[in-house]
Formats: C-alpha cells, structure tokens, sequence
DNA sequence: TGAAATGTTGGGGCG
DNA sequence: ACGCCCCAACATTTC
C-alpha cells in the first residue's frame, strides 16, 4: 500500500458520504486533504467568495487543521504537490462542467507523465450525468421524460462515513485563508446537516404550497450547500424516502427540484457548449439590443432600478445576499430578455458573479429555459408580466417592501403598482424605465421575425 | 414553472 | 313568459 494519497476537494467540502474520500483512504495509509484556490475567484469580496471561504474554514476544522490551501493554478499545484508528498494516486469528485472536464484533463495529463494518476469516484449528483440515456442510446432533450427514467435508474445508498480519517498532518506548507469577515456565514457540512434536517421536519409538508411565495422563507435554502458539496444529493434524497411524509405530495415536488439539477447537469455533459450557446440554434437569429443606451438599461437591471417593484426587489437582494429565490430569478430574467432585448448569458453572468449558489448547469440552461432557447425550454412567447408575477406570488407586498424601502409607505399589493397611487412616488422610487405592455409586443415581433 | 385576446356560457335586469 | 342585452366567470386560442 502506498504512504499518502491525496484527496483534492472541489464540489465536495464533506467528509459524510464522499465516495472519493473512502476510496483515497484504502489506496494509502495517510490521506492528504488539499483545495487549489483561484486567485480570480477572489478578487472582490462579494457574497460569493465568502461563501466559499467560509466553507472552507469549516473543513478545515472538521479535518482538525489537515487541510492544506494552494494558491495557484491546480494543473502546476496539484503535480507539485502529489511528487512532494510521493503520492501515487490523487483522488477526486468526477467534474462535469465543460471547465472542470478540461481542468481535469490536463491535471490527469500532468500526473501521467510523473507516473501518478487521477481517480475519479462519484459526482456531485445522485445519478452521474451521462448515465440516464432513452431506449436508443441518446440522451433525454425533455425533464418530463428524463425525470422518468432517471427514477427508473436507481442510485447507490449514501456511502458510509469513515470512522477514522489517517489524513497526514504538518508535511506540507498551507496558504493561510484570505483574511476576510466570515461572521453570520451558514457554511459547512455541519450547518448544511442541520438546515437539511430542520427543512425535513418542519418545512417539507408546506413546501407544495409555499415553495412558490418569495415572501415567505418556505424553500430548503440547501442551493449552496448542494453547490460546495457539503450535503450530498444522495443523502438528500435518502433521508426523504426514509420519512414518514416521503411519499407526500410536497415530497415528490421537492424530489422533482433536485431532479431539474440532475438534468440540467446532464444536459451540460452531454452538450459542453451549451453553457453560454443556444440549444436550439433557430433562435440564434434573434436580434438583441446593445450599445451604450442599453448598457444603461442593463446597469439599471443589476442594481435594482427599473420601476418595476419586484424585479427591483430581486436584484436588490441578489447584490445583498448573493441570493434569490427561484421565482424572482424567473421574473428578472423574463425583464431582462424580454422586456430590456438583452442576450441572456449577459444576465447567467451577473448571476454566475453575485449568487452563492451559482450553478453552470442549473444557472445557464435556467437562463436558456426564461429566453426559450433551450432544451425543454418554455416558448419564446412566454413573457413574464411582472405585475401580475408580484400580486400572484407576494400577494401582500411584504417581499417587495423588504428590499425596496422606497415603497414602505404602500400597504398590501399597491406597493407591486406605484403607478396607480397618488402618493405612490413620495418615496423617490424610479418610474418604470421601459412599458411592459409595448417591450412585451416588441419581443414577440422579434420572434416572429427570427422564426420567418 | 404565462399572459392577453378571444370565445362561450349563464344569470340577472329589463321592457 | 319571453327575448334581448350586459357582463362576469370561465374556457380556449393565440402570441
């Protein structure tokens, strides 16, 4: 048996149920836990950035300090590392983002010509994406049907956690974490547990019913735990068979959210390049604004000052938090491609660089899903009215007051509609900066056109 | 996991 | 009692 392997962590800050973990402990006798930070993931201190510091302090506590941070560039890193510490295996999460296919690509190449390799066990997803193909052999273009058969598939138990972890201590130097103010970040594997289980217990029989309102806190918030790998999608879904209200209505519902990460993600796998392209190239052609007038409006979009109430919220809370409900991520995008004419990867970026959460797959084929471009996308014609979205989902007003102070003088749903009160402006909130009802009837003339 | 436009139905007011 | 109109409520079609 070999002395030391590695275990490199990526989407995987846990040490329950990480297969790569087991496996990098039966190829040695010590274990060396290594994360590679990207200098330009930490230019800013955004939401973001912290987040995953924060993450990363918490595993560093749960390996009593045996985690060892890098700075660099993971392909010069990792090699470097691996010969010093004679590691003959580095132990990985397989990557299924077209970057960290590539990533890992040249990682894997690096090693091989030192004569160590790169072992990939598991994924960040129940069913490896990749896997769940129709009758023919092809992938699914469709959720409903790959929902089906992704059922059909079945998955592995939860692997075990080890009881001991012989991770090899003081041999190698550490980068300290950046200093930053981590207070009143929830991070880890251990907060991530626990909201995990608060949500099973309290939150899951309302979620059916609730999971839609913005004004509530009635979602499992376990999108960025899911996203750093502190909980496994595996235990998630274990745990929901085991309940007593696992066969529930809400229980299915809320499966059904953690199977669109599963799609998304195998929709990504099996199409690289539809991370920032449309997957139905016929809406290539549609026209999209740009110039200096529209980067006004964009700049307004982002900050959260379009006039229209509850995309004003969203944003706001999205540059606050690094944080929005999927809802509100419905509406602003429909703003932002339908009513502003803007191409959606300009929004998946904006999203990508504030959301704590920001996902690739889920994020980027959300994004095709609102502008229609993508697979099982909704029709182009699908216009958000943001109006009738706020009444309909914050029927009180209470989430859009909470963001937009502007407009805490207007009780109950007039605060979704300023326009139609008398003191509906005291406050100095912006008046709308486009008319829905004509950028509605221009996006569907742009459709038109491009479909001719 | 839309919304608006258009069509249909049926109750009530009224002569 | 009947026909007519209005219109809300709901359903269907269209974008």
């Amino acid at each position: 048996m070999m002395a030391t392997s590695i275990l490199w962590f990526r989407r995987d800050l846990r040490l329950s149920d990480h297969p790569a973990l087991l496996a990098a402990i039966d190829a040695a006798t010590h274990v060396l836990p290594v994360f590679v930070l990207d200098p330009r993931l930490l230019d800013t201190d955004i939401p973001r950035s912290r987040r995953l510091l924060a993450s990363l302090a918490a595993l560093q506590k749960d390996t009593r300090g045996a985690l060892v941070i890098r700075r660099g560039d993971p392909v010069e890193v990792i090699p470097r590392l691996a010969k010093q510490v004679g590691a003959e295996q580095v132990h990985v999460s397989r990557e299924t983002t077209p970057y960290g296919r590539r990533r890992d690509e040249a990682v894997e190449k690096a090693l091989a010509e030192d004569g160590r390799e790169l072992v990939a066990t598991g994924s960040p997803y129940a069913v490896g994406p990749g896997r769940v193909l129709n009758g023919s052999g092809s992938p699914y273009k469709v959720f409903t049907p790959f929902a089906r058969a992704w059922h059909q598939h079945g998955r592995p138990a939860p692997a075990d956690r080890p009881k001991r972890i012989p991770w090899l201590r003081d041999e190698v130097r550490s980068d300290p974490l950046p200093k930053v103010d981590l207070d009143g970040i929830e991070a880890g594997e251990a907060a991530a547990r626990k909201r995990w289980e608060a949500f099973l217990e309290d939150g899951l029989t309302a979620y059916d019913r609730e999971r839609d309102r913005p004004d509530l806190d009635s979602t499992s918030r376990l999108s960025a735990p899911l996203k750093y790998g502190e909980i496994h999608p595996r235990t998630v879904l274990a745990d929901i068979a085991a309940h007593s209200s696992g066969r529930s209505k809400a229980a299915t519902t809320y499966v059904t959210e953690i199977v669109w990460r599963e799609f998304y993600a195998d929709v990504l796998w099996h199409n690289p390049a539809s991370a920032w392209h449309d997957l139905r190239p016929e809406l290539a052609k549609l026209p999209y604004d740009s110039g200096p007038q529209t980067d006004r409006l964009v700049d307004a979009w982002r900050e959260g000052r379009t006039g229209y109430p509850v995309v004003d919220a969203g944003m706001r809370q999205l540059l606050a938090e690094g944080w929005m409900h999927n809802r509100l991520r419905m509406i602003t995008a429909s703003f932002l491609t339908k009513d502003l004419h803007v191409w959606w990867p300009v929004g998946a970026q904006h999203f990508l660089d504030h959301l704590v959460d920001g996902d690739i797959a889920s994020n980027n084929h959300g994004w095709q899903w609102v502008a229609g471009t993508g697979t099982d996308a909704s029709p182009y014609f699908r216009v958000f009215n943001p109006v009738t979205q706020g009444r309909k989902f914050d029927p009180d007003g209470e989430y859009v007051r909470r963001w937009v102070p502007e407009l805490r003088h207007l009780a109950g749903a007039a605060a979704h509609e300023p326009w139609k009160h008398d003191n509906g402006y005291d406050n100095d909130y912006v008046q709308p900066i486009v008319d829905h009802d004509e950028e509605r009837k221009e996006s569907l003339a742009r459709y038109e056109r491009a479909r001719r």
